[in-house]
DNA sequence: CACCCCTCAGGGAGCGCTCCCTCACCCTTC
DNA sequence: GAAGGGTGAGGGAGCGCTCCCTGAGGGGTG
């Protein structure tokens, strides 16, 4: 049970600790002889070495906290968000063999166990996915000197993010509504705390500037529910309208069903934009046209971002491009 | 930048290491003044406990591995599991102050690294959620004397694990069909190296048993694609059936889209039940009848169940009830 | 009043590793 | 042949913490 440490492979490889440690940690200033009489000792023992005795003296833990801060029943909780990212950065962590640790901070007790957590000095950075923009977290990680990254614009704004370029999407979505003929264009919101929901709205402002068509606006908060809600309401207080905008796919994918319960037609009475091209989309029925924003490149490059900060790397903001998926909603 | 240790704080306090040491493990053999100036002076350094130190010296760290053995297009993998049993998991590990280390298994390569790491000393205890029959790795896992629980039954029959009433699921979905006076009864199989597909496959058979029904089955593999093939081939193989029973609700899902594809209409022409009752299910067209297994209350009894072992308690394997939610699809 | 016991603070070894420093040895070079 | 330089192994301090052990002091008991 009890596990061998280096003095016992160094015993039995008959040299010094010193040149075990060597070997280990792949130092080439070793001879090759003892290198063999040393990897066969840790063979026959099955050495491993001690995690927290190196991370003591040498300070970096190869492991890197990923923090959800988000309320239990926030935005980022939601299924194809979280999974896609959470995978994501794991299998690219694991691909430069750093470990996740994942953290969610769901309440302001859970926010103060991370400060103190990072402090600990557990981790070499922190990858932050906070997408409420009046989120403290942010903010009091970046002051802790550590290296953090953030998968979205936060209001830290000395904390490096990768982000979409949301109002492009957005007007690209609307744009095609417009080609396809729909006159008009309602939009269902996310939260407009986030910065995501206001550059949404920006953008589907901005396509319809000009063409002479107003907008209509109605407030969700990222959820199936709350789409299905907003596009009630839309219905009720404009009758006439032809197409919708929705700020994401959840709550496109409310507004469908709320359109075929009030028995109006997808595409063909009203026709439905999402965004994000989650996996759901392509199995709505009919299958929902979406703004696609590859939330596993945006993970990746937030990834990438970390390490290039661990690094020494610069502090630079990225910004993804987005592309339009046209399926039978629109 | 530099943090305080331990002796910088009992120096400022005027007391013993060992005693803010007392002080910081909330022991109670210490006097309340020394308390006070202990806590001051951590307060005003901003103390914060050295986690490699810590755990170099009592060998625990208060981590806990969670380890997604599966192929990246696996079963494990896909969103609501995922996410369900990640969230559930890591709130509450949070909740008795346990990390998540969160580690992706996916290939041979990586699964080796898992036993490495585990053997390093890097945590308490292993979560497993390895769904497939055949998975190497709890029986490596269980080889290394560290506590070990599976979120499902697996191969190595040592390791504690929590499951599902499958078969009783089933049987409660099938049965229900035939209470609507289903006549010709189908169902979609997940991959039969699972004990779960095997299981639910048993419980569609104990059903029909006596009824004079025949089974009719088509494999699948817990994926929405698998589910809208499989839909189509028994559509083709036999016209005339009139009711689905499909092993999850993703395959559900699919199925849903292939009977709308061709022209059936459900209830009406075909009823469709799934098993996993995952958030979607309410958000088809129609909303989808499931077997609600609760994935989240799976995932809890998982986590207690590993950190009943890490205490020293019975390896004892949990079995979780079933009950069916009743919608429009059935 | 002497003795013992109990409580609680301090001293210090030691957890397993890395890394700096020393030193032995060999190869050049003049 | 002696001096200088370079290569690579070994010795050992020290990372920050816990926990065992010692011993001081106070209170209770015969």
């Amino acid at each position: 049970m009890k596990r061998p440490t280096l003095a016992v492979v160094a015993a039995r490889a008959g040299v010094s600790k010193s040149s075990v440690s060597r070997v280990i940690n792949g130092e080439t200033t070793v001879a090759p002889e003892i290198r063999d009489v040393v990897m066969q000792a840790v063979q026959e023992l099955g050495y491993v070495p001690n995690a927290a005795a190196r991370n003591l003296v040498t300070r970096r833990t190869d492991a890197v906290a990923v923090v959800v801060s988000d309320p239990p029943k926030g935005v980022v909780s939601d299924d194809p968000l979280f999974s896609t990212v959470v995978r994501t950065v794991s299998r690219e962590l694991e691909a430069v063999g750093r470990r996740v640790v994942l953290i969610l901070a769901e309440s302001d007790e859970s926010r103060a166990r991370v400060e103190r957590y990072v402090a600990g000095g557990h981790v070499d950075g922190v990858m932050l996915v906070a997408l409420h923009g009046a989120d403290p977290l942010p903010v009091a990680l970046a002051r802790m000197g550590l290296p953090v990254a953030s998968f979205n614009r936060t209001a830290a704004t000395d904390v490096p993010y990768v982000a979409l370029d949301n109002a492009g999407g957005a007007e690209l979505a609307v744009r095609h509504l417009l080609d396809r003929g729909r006159r008009r264009i309602a939009t269902i919101t996310g939260p407009l705390d986030l910065y995501e929901s206001r550059e949404r709205l920006e953008g589907y402002r901005a396509a319809l500037r000009g063409t002479g068509r107003r907008s209509i606006v109605a407030l969700g908060d990222f959820t199936r529910v709350s789409g299905a809600e907003a596009m009630r309401q839309l219905l009720e207080d404009d009758p006439d309208l032809d197409a919708v905008f929705a700020a994401n796919d959840l709550m496109a994918i409310g507004a469908l069903r709320a359109l075929h319960q009030a028995g109006r037609r997808v595409p063909d009475d009203v026709a439905v934009v999402g965004f994000d091209d989650i996996e759901a989309a392509a199995y709505t029925t009919p299958a929902l046209t979406s703004v696609r924003s590859s939330m596993a490149d945006q993970a990746t490059a937030t990834v990438r971002l970390l390490l290039a900060l661990i690094e020494g790397g610069p502090r630079k903001p990225v910004i993804m491009p987005n592309e339009l998926v046209v399926r039978e909603s629109s």
